[in-house]
DNA sequence: CTGAAAGCGCTTACAG
DNA sequence: CTGAAAGCGCTTACAG
């Protein structure tokens, strides 16, 4: 009755370990967590005594006692097909996990509609059950998050709407730098007439790049009339490639602020047969598997996206352990040249 | 010192509601759960308290108390960007997650290369950290999921490969009936010549999909000998269409495992010149976003992708209660008809 | 319907 | 370096 045979075996506890290794539970716990010194001896029968019950420690009870979940919520304020369908998140996610491998934080999923995040993923956060939250694609309209940041560890990919956001922690790119050296390549190419199809107005990645665009323009005194806002979907791109050539047949360079979006703009052009680039010269920006997926490879801005998501793991980390860490890390851009322009 | 001022406020606990309520802890926690009959004045005061204190139960204490995490952990078994780029994942998980809205459980997201789950995917599930799990996009090699499966409340997301689940949970269509529904169309059109590109052949999707393509091009005494596999992407259907094409230049309908292959396969056909449908029909399978934001609206196999995902989390809830469920849940197709066959 | 009490499995000062 | 003990914030029989 007191050893073998059981209903439904339960997992082994720190008390059974600390028995098999005739030690008591207090240092157990101390080699579990590599906290302060055990006599080797000691180490020895506990570690042997993990392997043999194959144990693992209780989360729950863990995160009781020392007040910490040692979970972290990716919150992405964004319709769920877009998160899923923008190769973007699926580099700055894959750069979080990959960098969180080795730790022992899980990642909990907070797909939250945006402008109306959900009341069940506030109280998560505000209920304590992350210690920290990674917040990637951020509206202008997100307000419930603004508040969040100041209490609690929070990262951004991507910089937050500075209105709001004050003192925010984030890892962005100079999107008004890459954005103008992408308007320059059209520039550089003999370019002219020169539009844009711009992210979200409500969304600094979008406002950006769209001065970035202004600014070459500006430089070379072209005007900067030709410009129309897309949501970073290949439909909007080829809904506003569309409009842009009714406006404009004549344009002969586009700077587009996304890939994908990139992707439904030559769609269109070669619906209307205008050649890529021959007639009309595109750089897209992101450089993802949707700049080289369509039937023209692009040339585009790269960011390295998923290196941001490593990064954004390693702010948010030194924050949780208290240590100091740089308000916004930029990282750099580089200009891919390929067939579009 | 007793109330006001405090550096870092903690979250109120059931304690502090108990006493503002001038109830026990007990009374406390039973309308928290809604578990027994309390009366109407306890429960009234006790709601308020609770409204002014703004509490939020404790999750890990509340876990560890009644040895359930209310979390889920969402397994796959897949390279993250494949993950991010099929909407057909996209659609799944979406479905998850809007069913898991009306619940307190929350995802945790578990990405596991595939062929090797990551000792700490492993650890996690064995340690107890979730109270079930969901395995989406399951491959023959997946070793470690089968076992799991058999102590702890999986449901699987598409048939798992039988051999290693005889009693698996899953949801899923019938891949061979909807299969040769789609292969019959491109019959029906006349066409003569028909191929297949195929998934990937450890997954019972890719090989039931083929199934269904032999089988009705056996009932009309056709040739099923054009076969290539891909691995679900874009780039994959793109080669095997260029392979093909090289074996069989006279080919003049294909019947493709997934929508985003089809799409790849069109961008081949279009740069060798071949017209779709007038040369060569194509018929796709998921009947998602890819079927039409591409040049050529795809005909396609409709299944329910997202309703697929819902269904999902009824099972495993169902599971985890206790409650009783189908084993199989097998979801209808059907054939969605656009410009491609 | 309600409260006192034990217990969930850990961590962490505190002594030694 | 090590152990006894208190405590983390809940839930759940058990009495009443």
């Amino acid at each position: 009755m007191d050893t073998e045979v059981q209903e439904r075996r339960l997992p082994p506890t720190l008390e059974e370990v600390a028995s098999l290794a005739g030690v008591s539970r207090s240092t157990v716990s101390r080699v579990v967590n590599a906290s302060s010194k055990v006599s080797p001896k000691a180490l020895a029968s506990v570690t042997q005594a993990i392997e043999r019950l194959n144990y693992v420690p209780n989360r729950a009870a863990r995160s009781l006692a020392n007040r910490q979940t040692m979970a972290i919520a990716l919150v992405v304020p964004e319709e769920t097909s877009r998160f899923f369908s923008d190769p973007y998140f699926a580099e700055i996610v894959h750069g979080i996990t990959h960098a969180m491998e080795s730790s022992d934080y899980v990642l909990n999923l907070q797909l939250a509609s945006p402008f109306v995040p959900t009341s069940k993923t506030n109280k998560y956060l505000r209920g304590g059950n992350a210690d920290g939250a990674i917040v990637v694609s951020h509206h202008s309209g997100d307000a419930f998050l603004a508040d969040l940041a100041d209490s609690f560890p929070v990262v951004f990919g991507g910089r937050p709407m500075t209105s709001q956001q004050p003192n925010a922690y984030y890892v962005d790119v100079d999107n008004a730098a890459a954005a103008q050296m992408g308007t320059q390549r059209l520039i550089d190419i003999g370019r002219r007439r020169i539009a844009t199809i711009a992210g979200p107005a409500d969304m600094p990645a979008g406002i950006d790049r769209t001065t970035g665009w202004r600014r070459a323009l500006g430089a070379v005194g072209m005007a900067d009339d030709l410009i129309v806002h897309g949501d970073f979907t290949p439909a909007s791109g080829a809904r506003a490639m569309r409009e842009l050539l009714d406006r404009e047949p004549g344009l002969d360079g586009v700077f587009v602020a996304s890939d994908l979006m990139a992707m439904g703009a030559v769609t269109v052009l070669r619906q209307r047969n205008k050649s890529v680039p021959g007639d009309v010269a595109i750089v897209g920006f992101d450089d993802n598997s949707a700049a080289v997926s369509g039937e023209v490879q692009l040339t585009t801005v790269s960011q390295p996206s998923m290196e941001m998501g490593e990064k954004i793991w390693e702010m948010l980390l030194a924050r949780l352990r208290g240590e100091p860490t740089e308000r916004a890390y930029i990282m750099d851009t580089r200009l891919v040249i390929r067939a579009s322009a």
